[in-house]
DNA sequence: AGAGGTATGTTATAATTTAACAGTCTGGTT
DNA sequence: AACCAGACTGTTAAATTATAACATACCTCT
């Protein structure tokens, strides 16, 4: 890893943290472009196949964009709840549930490597806004 | 719902069913344009949401494909193990870990609408071949 | 039959992701 | 220092996935 490689990291995950909600990586494209224009999606997607490695950033499969991690979950899976109306999303972490769906998986002889868990319905707030 | 439409859904089913792995839209296009050409995106994904909706059919979220559901799940989230060696998908159910999974969202007042679970991994005939 | 609404077909395009290759930097060796 | 091999990065182009927009066909109710 070059210089420029964690620069462009470091950047990448400024952007993302500045946001609430998850962005596409065009979306970053066009925070980060700004500067530095002539820049490409392979840069954008390479820095966030490290940054996802590490766990710094999650990826949201359901909606094919990115969100910095939020806790200091890094290595472990998340689980990610995500409102459908605010776009806003929490994170939480359980070692137990994790464990159990990777029991109910293994009943066959499955191994396990990564979790994908996403839960999509609304937040406290877009629930009952009044309160 | 027309006539035209039940079609379209029976046949988009029936390629998924002869296949034992997930199909990316394009692949099921590809199936059924050799007969009818002519045959455009739209159409195959509105056939999609529609078995989706009623739960014939599974979305890999992870990976952008589709697979038949292979239980009598209809309607309730699945559990789907993906081997990432042969590709193939076993579909779990288990109406306690969701509820789980819904408790943990729910402490902070999120009102769980539809789950995503997917394990990545290797199944069992990939991990130990000779047996 | 005719109007209004919904479903479908069709064209085109948007959005997301990756392949492929050229150029550049780095670190070790002579 | 100059050279080479390998890894990293930039750049172009294209593959893959998904949807917008509108035209046409169908269905239902009066």
């Amino acid at each position: 890893m070059s210089e420029r490689g964690k620069r462009m990291q470091a950047e990448v995950l400024a952007v993302l943290r500045s946001h609430r909600t998850p962005m596409s990586a065009y979306e970053m494209l066009g925070c980060l472009g700004e500067e530095n224009s002539r820049l490409a999606p392979p840069t954008i997607y390479r820095a966030l196949a490290a940054l996802t490695d590490r766990g710094s950033v999650h990826r949201l499969e359901s909606l094919n964009a990115f969100i910095a991690c939020q806790r200091d979950c890094h290595r472990q899976a998340s689980i990610l709840s995500v409102c459908d109306d605010c776009g806003g999303v929490e994170e939480n972490v359980s070692a137990d549930l994790l464990k159990r769906l990777s029991g109910l998986a293994a009943r066959s002889g499955f191994v396990p490597v990564r979790h994908v868990v996403e839960i999509h319905g609304q937040c406290a707030t877009c629930v009952s806004p009044s309160r």
